[in-house]
DNA sequence: GTCTATATTTTGATAGAC
DNA sequence: GTCTATCAAAATATAGAC
C-alpha cells in the first residue's frame, strides 16, 4: 500500500521538521544548530518542535536513524542479488554514492558523527550501522570464499569506499575555493569520476595477485 | 636558535591555550566549543583567553592554521628529495600519517572543518592547504612525466588519501562500539595496516597499464 | 495542531582591580 | 599577566490561549 503523493505544502508539519532538521543538522553541526532556525527552515514555530519531538537532541536522533537506515536498505539490496562478489562490491559502491546524492545532507551529518566519536549514536542508529557493516562483511567474504577477494578487514575497506565518497560531496564548496586561485591546476570533478576512482582503489586494493 | 624545552608548567598561558583549544575544538566542534571549558583545560579563565586572542573565532582560526602549517611542511619536506615519484608519494601518505598521530587533533578539526564547507578557513589557512595540494600536484606531475603515473585529478588522489587515513584516527571510538558488538567478525586495525592499504589503493588507482 | 509570550540557563565577551 | 564579577545576548524549553 504505497504512501500517498502530497503536494510540498501538504506535507505533514512533523515531515517538515524532519526535512529542515536534516538540512541544519548538516550545515551546522549539533551545536551549531538553532531549534528556532529548524523551526522557521519549516515554516513553524519552535512550540511545534517541541510537540513533535521531546528535545532537539530526540530529533537529532530521529534524523540519523532515519538517514542510515536509507543507507542500510539501499546497500542491502545489493547483496540480494545473484551477482559474484566484485560485482556486488561495485554496487555498493555505487550504492553508496547514489544515497549521497538522494540524501545530500548524509555526507555532512555523518562525517561529523565520525569527528563526534559517535557521541550522538543510541542503539536504533547503531542497529542500522550494523547492518551496512554485516552487509560488507557478506561481501568480502563470499569473495575471499570464491577466491576473488584476498582476506581484507572490513572497516578497512569501509573507510576506504565511504571516505572519499564522503569527502567528494562535502568539499564541494571548499574546491571552489580552490579553483578561484590564481592559477590552481586542477580539472573539474563529476559524479562518475569520483565512483569511477572509488572502484578502482577498491577492488586493486582487494586483489588477490600482486 | 633553537627554542629552549621548558617543563610543562613554565609553558607560555598562550600555548596552553592554543593547546587546550585544539584538543577542544577536536572533541566538540567551533560550536560545540566553549571559551570555558578552554580555559580551564588551560588552567587559567577567561579573561585570560581575550587577553591573548580577540575572540573564540580567531583562537580556532590560529589553531587550525598552525596545524595545517605542520601538515603543509611536512609533506613539502618529501617533494625536496630526489626519490623517483612512486616513492615520495608513499612519503607522502605516510607524512599525512604521521601527523595525524603526532598532531591527534587534526583528524577530527581537518574533516569538522570539510564537513562545514570550509566556512572557518581564511586566507593564511587556505595558503596552507594550497602548499599541500601543490606538493601533491607536483608528485603527481613527475610521476606522469616519468610515465610512472597515469593521469589523475589530485583533488581525487588527495581524497582517497586522507579521507581513509581521517576516517581511522577518527572512528576509534566508534569502532569501539563495533567490538562490544556481540560476535562482530572483525579483527583489530592497526596505523600500519591502515597506511599499508591507503598505499596499495592509491599506487594501484594510478598504475598506468591495466 | 498551532501560536505568542515567557521562564531559565548558558555563553561570549568586557570592566576594572591587583 | 592574572583574576573576580558582571553584562548582554542567545538559545533551549515550557505555559497556556486558541
Amino acid at each position: 500500500m504505497p504512501r500517498p503523493v502530497r503536494r510540498p505544502d501538504t506535507v505533514s508539519s512533523r515531515d517538515r521538521l524532519l526535512a529542515a532538521a536534516a538540512a541544519e543538522f548538516a550545515a551546522r553541526g549539533f551545536d551549531g544548530a538553532k531549534v528556532d532556525r529548524i523551526a522557521k527552515r519549516a515554516r513553524l514555530n519552535k512550540a511545534m518542535l517541541y510537540y513533535h519531538f521531546a528535545s532537539k537532541a530526540a530529533l537529532y536522533r530521529e534524523v540519523l536513524r532515519d538517514i542510515f537506515g536509507s543507507v542500510a536498505t539501499a546497500v542491502g539490496r545489493v547483496h540480494e542479488s545473484a551477482a559474484p562478489p566484485d560485482e556486488q562490491l561495485r554496487q555498493f559502491i555505487e550504492a553508496v554514492a547514489n544515497i549521497a546524492v538522494d540524501r545530500p545532507h548524509f555526507p555532512s551529518m555523518w562525517l561529523r558523527e565520525m569527528a563526534e566519536g559517535g557521541r550522538h549514536l543510541d542503539d536504533s542508529v547503531m542497529v542500522e550501522m550494523k547492518r551496512v557493516m554485516l552487509t560488507l562483511v557478506e561481501i568480502l567474504r563470499d569473495g575471499a570464499t570464491r577466491g576473488a577477494f584476498r582476506a581484507a578487514n572490513p572497516f578497512l575497506t569501509q573507510m576506504g569506499i565511504v571516505g572519499p565518497l564522503l569527502l567528494f560531496r562535502v568539499t564541494a564548496p571548499i574546491r571552489e575555493k580552490f579553483a578561484h586561485l590564481s592559477p590552481f591546476p586542477i580539472a573539474q570533478l563529476a559524479h562518475d569520476d569520483v565512483v569511477e576512482y572509488v572502484r578502482t582503489m577498491t577492488l586493486g586494493a582487494l586483489r588477490r595477485s600482486r
